[in-house]
DNA sequence: TTTCATGTGTGACAGGCATCACCTATAGAC
DNA sequence: GTCTATAGGTGATGCCTGTCACACATGAAA
């Protein structure tokens, strides 16, 4: 089967059973570029294990701000859907496609169970929250003490690192990830093209610094 | 032992065989209020489990600027020094005592036998990486979407909860915990007196605000 | 081709906050 | 009591960035 073959590849190092398990319990779900996967507030009813694509986690607060946080990538899981417990947890967080996008959904009642029995479940569930806590730190690091331009191109730069050097979002797209305002976006990247560091085009843009 | 007691008390629900594991392999160490515990870039060799105290966990730039994040508290553990692998690591963090402070130090040797030997032992570390992500999306949370007034307002009740009604800070040291200037703290406080939230001392204040 | 929606460029302006300068208040040491 | 170190108060100033206003560019639809 190629699912096997790829949850294997993307997963390594769990028990041949719970391989099994997985394949048997959980669901191949795919997701256009844009959709929301997880929303603040959404009830978490199962995991997520993402197979393709590349997915985007934000908070968001009440007037509904979005902010982005960080990427989650193939071969690797939503850590926020990984409760491990039985009561209903709610999601602090946002999750959207940033591309088309395949997850593996299971069931959250299997995480109590998985835990139990299997020893590399809980090592992948450990390394899942530990990378993510990494992951926001370097966000806080970011907001804390930088400023937009410094962040703009930190912002770019994972962007580059995801999809390549041609980046298609709009200015206002990146002022809603960073939480700023178009006109400052466009300004900044207005300099960062006369700086020789990308080239704007209508809709999207060229990252050429190296 | 008074030990015993306490570290039953603090850390329920851990086999009673692990209890005997930490006694035996843990060393119980006194830091007097505004030690530096960790240290950024700092080796870990051991996880800390506190048992008397608050610890403030901090991120630091390359300036070596401070920036607050959350509180450790008795019963909890320094997730960050919770690495579970045999290669070293280098905390990313810098945790300070807040107050006189008790901490059960663990040889970080002991991290992958104890998650391979007792189940409570993953549930803990499990819960406390958990904890700590969430701790870190409020903090995120309040300097995305905060302006200084409201970020001054969720640090000193934060200060509240943790040790009561009067706060012993100077406005120089909130300013460093919230990566802005003694001015600007003076200023904000003497409008929260103003308007009746907080009586301001020398080296203290008192929070009145229900 | 014309029209229209959407993306982008840019000046003007305002508010938040950092910084500088300098002052006052307070507590402890002498 | 006087001196001194440290905490706190306050105006002036400037930068960063958010906001408003409006012009211009471009591609799709008509």
């Amino acid at each position: 089967m190629e699912e096997h073959n790829t949850l294997r590849q993307l997963f390594p190092g769990l028990e041949e059973e719970l391989y099994n398990e997985i394949d048997q319990h959980g669901e191949v779900r795919q997701v256009p570029a844009g959709i929301t996967l997880l929303r603040k507030g959404q009830t978490i009813r199962s995991t997520m294990l993402i197979l393709e694509g590349i997915v985007k986690l934000y908070q968001e607060d009440e007037e509904g701000d979005e902010f982005f946080m960080y990427y989650i990538e193939p071969g690797e899981a939503c850590a926020v859907s990984m409760v491990c417990t039985y009561r209903q947890e709610n999601s602090q967080v946002l999750a959207k496609a940033m591309t088309d996008v395949t997850v593996l959904t299971i069931p959250i009642q299997y995480m109590d169970e998985w835990l139990g029995k299997y020893k590399s479940w809980h090592y992948f569930v450990l390394r899942t929250w530990r990378s993510r806590y990494e992951e926001l730190l370097n966000t806080i690091n970011a907001i804390a003490f930088k400023n937009m331009d410094e962040r703009l191109e930190f912002y770019i730069k994972g962007q580059v690192e995801k999809l390549g050097r041609h980046i298609k979002l709009t200015h206002q797209e990146i002022a809603t990830d960073l939480n700023s305002s178009r006109e400052v976006i466009s300004r900044l990247m207005k300099k960062m093209e006369k700086d020789g560091w990308l080239i704007i085009h209508r809709n999207s843009f060229e990252w050429i610094k190296p």
